[in-house]
DNA sequence: TTGTGTGCAAATTGTTTGCATCGAC
DNA sequence: GTCGATGCAAACAATTTGCACACAA
């Protein structure tokens, strides 16, 4: 029993070929779009339907198991949910790289401000990646 | 001549009745989605398109005039572009709230930590707003 | 007068649904 | 054997385009 496998059933999703394929893929690569995760299962699974994806992505931010990740000027990504995270996305190339920032201070300034309850925070910061600044 | 419509041309935008009413919808409302401009300028011009609706926010969004605020869980909404800040997002009533935050010691951290030039910050915080946290 | 904006309808794109069949458990 | 997943086609939703006419400059 792979551990994609064991992912899929603690989270109460039933084990299917297209399940696993899904979760390997954005594993491997982090974020994925619905075309790309569509054209990469199409490689394993030539009959695979584009519903299929979509209804197993929609399945799996049911049970929290995969996110959506909204970034401006592009398609959303999803990516396995864990660890709250930022996102830094680069604007040339679009490569996405997931980093771990401590917030609080920001949340301490919110609360002193706004009577807002914070309970979650969803921070994406474009720029250029190391590549793409030559 | 209106506040707005010096706005419009400041932009290269020409000056027509139905973008002076998105103008003026949004200046007061501060964020809205498509559809609830849409309502809104069709009490103004009842035979106003959904098309005239997008190519104008389009055009608008193009001149950096508006932007685009994605939001999770929503649609997205547009706002005027002003001074960079952060939106607060009551998760129950779908209010929002401009917040100016003061990001630079998360900035900071991202420099020490990755090699990313960031320009630019997208921060949407959701919670319950004081309203709703009763 | 010239060029751009508007409104309509059609086209396109993105996402969801219904249903017969298949496969996980 | 049962129930949920899959794949297909159709439905639905969101956005864009083409074009004739209207209007801003």
């Amino acid at each position: 029993m792979t551990n994609y496998t064991v992912l899929l059933k603690e989270y109460n999703l039933k084990v299917t070929p297209q399940r696993v394929a899904i979760v390997e893929e954005l594993y491997m690569n982090g974020h994925m779009n619905i075309d790309e995760l569509y054209q990469k299962l199409l490689a394993k699974f030539p009959s695979i339907s584009l519903a299929t994806i979509y209804k197993n992505v929609n399945a799996m931010i049911e049970k929290v198991f995969l996110s959506e990740v909204k970034l401006p000027n592009t398609k959303s990504v999803f990516e396995l949910v864990k660890n709250e995270h930022a996102h830094l996305v680069c604007s040339l190339c679009g490569n996405i790289e997931d980093i771990t920032l401590n917030v609080q201070s920001v949340l301490d300034e919110v609360a002193t401000i706004s009577k807002f309850e914070i309970d979650s925070t969803n921070l994406v910061l474009s720029g250029l990646c190391p590549n793409c600044k030559h």
